[in-house]
DNA sequence: CGGTAATATTTCGACATCGAACTATACGAT
DNA sequence: ATCGTATAGTTCGATGTCGAAATATTACCG
């Protein structure tokens, strides 16, 4: 449209797609954060409860590595947790650097009562794509997250 | 039952589509920010400067949805781009509420030193894609981005 | 053993990000 | 004109996010 940028063809295909991609994402997570699935926690606090519900108690660390985030964000993002009784952070006896991080009762139950919903928004977001259509796009999307790996 | 069986097939299809997009444009964009191709400037004060270079002066408003980001955001990203002198507030003599944003000469140089290093990473990121997958991913892309327009 | 490296987490400072409440200004209907 | 509402931006408080430096602890190696 109105972009005054004059690249070449393959320059010019790789800056569409990496808007529409952009946009893409960034919409939907605007629309999901608009149904307001996830009631009073955030983003972050309930993909490190999601992890811990699905994996199992982690070390910090280990949940940072899952959820794709640094430490001292982990840090912060799991002191609020702590906070609220959703996580219970444990200390290693045998290696004292480490700390588990466990779901309470109360994170339990919070991850089960906001997954459903939190399902059904994506299935419903998603409907928008056919089945071979999700599957194409995953399929581009691992590629294209996976990146040169061999260099 | 088919109707639960179904359903499961769904849920899992359109979960593991959205994990791979989520974990696509997050190890993108973390590969991108490790190119250090923006040098001292943030990805969001990026994006300000190039919507103002490429679309030319801007209300405050219009920047922030050009980038998709809220009004307050923008205050805080521009008070950090005028500190460094990258543009620069006028605020409308008709309309004493609204403020305009342009780039200053350092902040149009600043776009220039940045854009083909960043546009060549771009290139190279989505190099792993061929011209007709990156269409198939741009149009994808495009329809889950637009969702459900009857809302 | 003892000293250096590696590892796990925290702290700190800077920036991003949002929504709600607030200020200032403009505009529309009566 | 005036009142009420709508609009543009700012301020505020909370959270997220990072990297660098600090802390604590363990592991390695000569």
């Amino acid at each position: 449209m109105p972009t005054h940028f004059n690249g070449s063809r393959a320059e010019m295909r790789t800056l569409d797609t990496f808007i529409k991609l952009t946009r893409c994402t960034n919409s939907l997570f605007s629309r999901l954060t608009e149904r307001n699935t996830l009631g009073d926690i955030t983003p972050s606090q309930f993909a490190v409860l999601e992890a811990l519900y699905h994996l199992g108690s982690m070390t910090q660390g280990e949940v940072g590595a899952k959820v794709l985030k640094s430490g001292s964000n982990m840090t912060t993002v799991i002191d609020n947790l702590e906070r609220d009784s959703l996580v219970r952070r444990e200390r290693d006896a045998k290696d004292r650097r480490v700390i588990h991080v466990h779901l309470t009762e109360a994170g339990t139950g919070k991850v089960e009562a906001i997954l459903p919903g939190h399902i059904a928004a994506l299935v419903d977001e998603f409907s928008v794509l056919s089945a071979s259509e999700q599957q194409s796009l995953a399929g581009l999307c691992k590629k294209l997250g996976k990146g040169k790996s061999s260099k």
